[in-house]
DNA sequence: CTGAAAGCGCTTACAG
DNA sequence: CTGAAAGCGCTTACAG
């Protein structure tokens, strides 16, 4: 434990009097002998001011520091520039890279995102009350149950547009939602597995975001499908985590029971922690174990052994969500194509031939 | 490849008309037979308002979906509760974890974080002059050259603090910063490695925040120091990034040499990358070569063999860098005894003894 | 306990 | 090319 440090902000010349400290718009322009109005069309860009009446407002500007107040602005005006964004991780990798999307994607437009965690101790009907006065539209990370309750309670009247995992199949979320494919891409993973002869495979489950059982997930219900195609009975799922402690905990719980053979992780952290457990135990992967991950989070090429997964794009989900939001917003805005968010299975060295 | 999907919003029932959908105070008092004054009474929790009165006008607030304005909020009352933080990365793990310090300070003082990722392409004080009229305060996570930059161009007239590295002994940075003592903790993760016997210590350098020299961070001063107390002249350091690819690249580099027997990381995912190419390489870490990374982040203890680490208090540090910030936004703030933020030596698997 | 007035700092028409 | 007026939707004193 070492010493840290911290460099205190300069004490203010005059403390007392803040709130006339701000130089107004008519400040500027009496320096500038000019009216309030002129100022206006100088820092709004406009066309029609004279180019040595511009050059004296911008030096007033300059020498008096002037900021305009958003405030102020937003309120004449009507454009509202923020919109906030509902999660519940800002850690995770999903949730940072899909965060990353929308920011990107935001900042892009003019937007500029405001972030709102969500925890378990809030009252989501205050909280997402509090978000719509403050920002024009609300965009909600919703991988998970409490990203979800927030969506759902989000009024009608609000634009919001959430990141969610994939409906059921022929059924569509009721607010607006943008999703990858993580059912099929599940399914394609677990027959993966299947077609190097291993007999089952087991599957560490991520929590649901909708009802409460791990196998109402699409990720689950993907692996599902494609052990009952072949008839093979799934065995029940285990975990019940986002990382890699929860991972860890599910391995050791698998690692125990040698029939085990292959297992797909709900995303990379979790197995990351199996691979940890069944190492362990003795198990090798790919050894006496097949392993595959999901996500491909940045790290999973770099493990030993490196970890066969399903890339996400993420920072595609995040773009076409806030995509999705702006066509709310703005009635002009064409959104893209929405068919860009894929998924692919990553074949890498944590998987291999069933040996009998 | 699978076939994604979204929602589309639902169409609104009169398009054209946008700005007079909102519903006013003004509009909420003529439902409820009260003055908008008391409307506004009763959205602030004011004592002084009848019951009766209270009820309705909340059931008017409810029936027509009243959301107060927010950008007229601020403007008449003078309180603004948005800052934004100004960050390279979101993903990077030190960063996103001093964010989540950052918003969970924020969030729980009533702010609402705004977040503006810095990119190579901005126009660094176009980009702070924006950022400076649409927030109260700044907070700039300030770990590399890019937040560095836009911290200097911030206003001094503009409140902000800044997660930064530690400065150089005996110097404090001449804006509001908050720092952990990285150097401090470099040189004891150094010591470490000399102690179990190794001949000399390699450093894979993170980039520097200011100056050019891989040298001249903090975590590469702590080494050097540590070197230099024992006679040993350092190595030139390798690697020039952040992430587990770069330190591939420099792990690669460094098998080369079979003189290496002690790395040390300027990050984890780095030494993740490096503890790849040693084991391609066919080096064992730690029997053939000790491995220490830096930050503990969640995976290192997962891994095998488990990272050898420097624990950093990355949300602590956000959260000091808010209390810093909201002392001058709130002169009645008194902020918090800030030596709290700390780092620990975490020795797991991936160092031991040199073995001759 | 409640209302009428003034103003927050800007912008948007409207004149000239 | 530039200015005087009105107003965005709230709050803060000031009256009653």
């Amino acid at each position: 434990m070492s010493v840290p440090g911290h460099t205190p902000p300069a004490v203010p010349a005059t403390p007392g009097k803040e709130r006339d400290k701000s130089v107004s718009i008519r400040d500027v322009a009496k320096a500038a002998g000019v009216s309030h109005q002129t100022v206006s069309r100088v820092i709004n860009d406009h066309p029609n001011v004279k180019t040595e009446t511009r050059q004296r407002v911008e030096d007033a500007i300059r020498t008096l520091g002037f900021r305009r107040n958003a405030a102020a602005f937003a309120l004449a005006s009507g454009v509202t520039k923020a919109v906030t964004v509902l999660t519940s991780s800002t850690i995770l990798y999903g949730y940072a890279a899909t965060l990353q999307g929308l920011e990107e994607a935001a900042r892009t437009a003019g937007y500029i995102p405001g972030i709102r965690v969500l925890t378990p101790e809030d009252d989501l009907d205050r909280t997402v009350q509090k978000v719509a006065e403050s920002s024009h539209g609300i965009l909600v990370i919703a991988f998970d149950r409490l990203g979800m309750a927030a969506l759902e309670r989000i009024p009608s009247n609000v634009p919001c547009a959430a990141a969610v995992e994939a409906p059921p199949p022929g059924q569509t979320p009721d607010r607006p939602g943008v999703w990858i494919d993580d059912r099929a891409a599940a399914q394609t993973a677990t027959e993966h597995l299947l077609g190097l002869g291993h007999p089952t495979v087991h599957y560490v489950a991520i929590p649901a975001s909708t009802g409460s059982r791990r196998s109402a997930t699409p990720r689950a219900e993907g692996w599902l499908r494609a052990l009952r195609a072949v008839g093979v009975t799934p065995p029940a799922p285990v975990g019940d985590g986002w990382d890699a402690s929860a991972g860890y905990t599910a391995g050791r719980e698998l690692a125990r029971d040698p029939g085990v053979t292959a297992i797909m992780c709900g995303n990379d952290d979790l197995a990351l922690g199996v691979l940890r457990a069944l190492h362990e135990a003795g198990r090798s992967v790919p050894d006496d174990v097949s392993l595959v991950g999901f996500d491909d989070s940045p790290l999973s090429r770099f493990v030993t052994p490196a970890l066969t997964t399903v890339r996400m794009d993420f920072p595609g989900l995040g773009r076409a969500t806030f995509a999705l939001l702006r066509s709310q917003l703005d009635p002009q805005y064409q959104p893209p194509d929405p068919a860009v968010v894929g998924t692919d299975l990553i074949v890498r060295e944590s998987t291999g031939s069933h040996h009998v």
